[in-house]
Order: structure tokens, then sequence, then C-alpha cells
DNA sequence: GAGGCGTGGTA
DNA sequence: TTACCAAGCCT
């Protein structure tokens, strides 16, 4: 069986791309994906370059995936947290934190997060500050500035409650296409179509749909799809069940086909090619960012810095960094740290460093030891500068990365004996 | 529209 | 250890 990992593709950041086919502005061939049984009709047109088929299903083919899909969700579908409730406040709020992140993962801060903010308009009432250290250790924190001015927006121009349309919802921060399709389906019923990693997978297997993700065919194709699928009663446990499926036994690797709902109605197991359909991700490979990161004591505190609200751990708090080069001497650190916090600092030491592997990212916090005459308060690099006790950091909304940073900062024992 | 944006699980 | 990957959105 080939595996995904053997066929995923990753480039350097200066390697040559692939070019792609020449481009057409015309229509692409329309190509009806015939049920199983069928041998498929395909009729690219002559002297035109191969563009990936819109597919287009038979009303049997739809209805040979929608009923047995249906009917293994009611039978296997896993007991989530959010699968009890009816709150679309809470339905949202599960379907922005799922965005990239596992079940397993999501669980524990949900609970925790709407027991903190348990409705729209407590979580707008809500300092930002105090939703981002909710949201700490999530990761992807834009979803929580989102969040918050979504709801917000919500209790300024609804009330309160959510809007119940996917169109409506679409106009809301952090709202894309596919949570305004889960949260209008799940939440209120509307035959919203939605499609994310999972079940772009199922599709490209059941109905063989071709090309790479991002590939603007292939994503009308996928759309037109779900959107042909979800017409019928419950539209929210249909699209559901169509992720429930890719998550557990459509997986993108070694998938369940034995056990699989709908393995008679799909046409890559009956050509034998579920193992190359979707293809693999082409990925980039993460740069390099190193940052140095001054630890400064002073009775019992350390100096915390809160970044700017855009780009990388946006709105967070940290031991104030600043970008330096790989290989920057520890002197050219301090000066760039001594920029950064508006002061003179001089250096104390260095504390080691620690590396953190994000997806776009390779990560090196350089952590030095710095001291001097004038304490900063606030500085033009920063949102905010705070002299915080370990105890009180406990409560900021921090980056993992920066929390491995700070405990490595303290087991050094720079608050020790003052 | 391609790249930026986190983290933890898994093989 | 390393690399891939997961219920995307924004610019």
């Amino acid at each position: 069986m080939t595996s995904r990992s053997a066929r995923a593709k990753r480039v350097t950041s200066d390697a040559q791309v692939p070019p792609k086919g020449p481009v057409t502005k015309t229509r692409a061939p329309v190509t009806a994906v015939a049920p199983p049984d069928e041998a498929p009709a395909r009729k690219p047109r002559a002297g035109r370059p191969p563009a990936a088929p819109l597919v287009a299903p038979t009303p049997e083919h739809l209805a040979s995936v929608r009923g047995p899909l249906l009917d293994w969700y009611d039978r296997n579908r896993r007991d989530l947290p959010w699968r009890r409730t009816k709150d679309p406040y809470a339905i949202w709020l599960s379907e922005v934190m799922l965005q990239q992140t596992q079940v397993s993962t999501v669980i524990p801060y949900w609970e925790r997060f709407l027991k903190r903010f348990p409705t729209a308009r407590a979580l707008a009432s809500a300092p930002l500050d105090d939703v981002l250290a909710g949201w700490k250790g999530l990761g992807y924190y834009s979803r929580a500035r989102n969040l918050h001015r979504a709801a917000q927006e919500v209790v300024a121009r609804f009330g309160g409650a959510l809007p119940s349309t996917a169109a409506a919802l679409l106009e809301l921060p952090g709202f894309g296409r596919y949570t305004a399709g889960a949260v209008a389906s799940i939440a209120f019923g509307e035959e919203a179509p939605l499609v994310d990693g999972n079940v772009a997978r199922v599709f490209a297997r059941v109905f063989e749909v071709e090309g790479l993700p991002g590939d603007r065919q292939r994503e009308a194709t996928l759309w037109a799809l779900a959107a042909a699928l979800v017409k019928g009663k419950r539209p929210g446990d249909l699209n559901q069940a169509l992720m429930e499926h890719g998550a557990t036994t459509c997986r993108p690797e070694n998938p369940l086909c034995l056990l699989c709902p709908v393995r008679t109605a799909c046409v890559a197991f009956r050509k034998g090619r579920v193992d190359e359909l979707p293809p693999a991700k082409v990925r980039a490979t993460p740069k390099k960012l190193t940052l140095a990161v001054a630890v400064w004591p002073h009775a019992g505190t350390l100096l915390f810095a809160r970044r700017a609200d855009a780009g990388l751990f946006g709105g967070l708090w940290e031991l104030p960094g600043a970008e330096i080069a790989d290989d920057a001497p520890d002197t050219e650190a301090r000066a760039r740290i001594a920029a950064a916090l508006g002061v003179e600092v001089k250096l104390e030491g260095a504390l080691g460093a620690v590396k953190r592997q994000l997806t776009h990212r390779d990560l090196t916090l350089r952590l030095l030891r710095v001291s001097g005459a004038r304490r900063p308060t606030s500085t033009p690099a920063f949102q905010e500068l705070r002299w915080c006790t370990p105890a009180d950091a406990a409560s900021l909304g921090m980056s993992t990365a920066m929390q491995r940073a700070l405990d490595a900062a303290l087991t050094t024992g720079v608050l020790a004996g003052g």
C-alpha cells in the first residue's frame, strides 16, 4: 500500500515550483461520474489541455451516498460534548476551535471556555486579554480575536443572537465558507453545504475528483458536490456524517474501506485509486525564526510584554522578544532587546534556548538574562509592558512556545532569592 | 492567490 | 527524531 508520506512532497523555499499547465478561461469539460456499476463516461475535448473535470454525479449516485452515510452516522457518531447542545453559540465556538485542530485537543478547551464565557454577550463584554487567556495553548490565536470581535458584532447588531443563515454568518469575522455552512446547518438546520479537509478527501475518493488542494476547479467541484448532497432532511447531520466518516473511516492513510458504508458507491474504491486520491498537499519548508528573549528579574517579578495584534502570537504576552539573525552574537541580541524596550540594558548572561516547531516556522527562543537602571513601563514596540510574578503570569494569554521559555527561565533560578 | 498563522497526535 | 497532518480564515 502506498503510504501518504511516501507521496508527500516538500518544497524548499528556493526550489523551483513545477510550472502549471496552460490556463484556459473556457469552461472545463463536464464529466459525469457514472454509478460504480457503469463505465465512467469521460469526454475531454480534443485539442485542449486536460483540465480537472467538473464532476456531475447522477441523482442515483448521490442517493447511494446520502442514505447509507446517514444510517452509518446514526450508528457510529461519537458522543462529543457539542453534539449534546443546540445552543448556536456553543456550536459556533466548537466550530472555531475545531479549525485545523483535532477533536481530542478541543474538548477540554471548549468546556472551559464555555464555562468562562457562557454566552455571546458574556464573551463580547470580556476584555480581549481574558479571551486570549482562555485560548492559551490552543494556537491560531487570530481565531480568538475574530471570535471576540464577532461576538461584539452579534450583540451590537443582532441583540446577542447569532444570525441563522450561512449568508448572514459569512459577514462576521472568523466565519469563512466552511464555518458559516457548519453553524447554519448544524445549529439552524439550513441546507447549507460545507467542505473541510475531511469532506474534500471523501469526495475526492467517492466521486473521483482530481486536482491538488487549492485548485480552483477542484474547489468548485467539491462545493457543488456538497451543495447537491446536503439537500434533504437533516442537513446538519449529513454534514457531520461526512466529516465524521472522513475523520474515522475514510482517513488520509490506511482508510478502513472494508468498514465503509459507501464503499459500493466509491469510484476510487472500484478503480483501486483510494491510495492516490486526494494527492498530498505540497508544503513549504518552515522558515527559521530566532528571537532574543529578555529575562529581566526585579523584586520577584519578570518583565512581560504584550505583542502587537497582527502576526505571529498576535495580542499574546511574552518575555519581551526581538527578532535576531540565527547566528547573532549575544551582544547583538542585547542591542535588539534594548532597542525594543527603549532603554539601556545590561547583559547578565545567556540562559539557553528553547526550540519549537510550528507549521510554518522553525522557532528558536534565545533567553538572555538582562538588567537595567531604568525599568521600562511602556514602549512603542509592544502594546503593553507589565512586571509580573510567575503567579501573575500564569493567567496571561501566552503561546506554548513562550510558556516553555518562561518555564526554562524560572528553572534556572533567576528569581531565587530576589 | 499564495503565504501567514500553533499545537499536539501519530507513525 | 522527523515529518506529516487536523472540523480554515485572512490578507
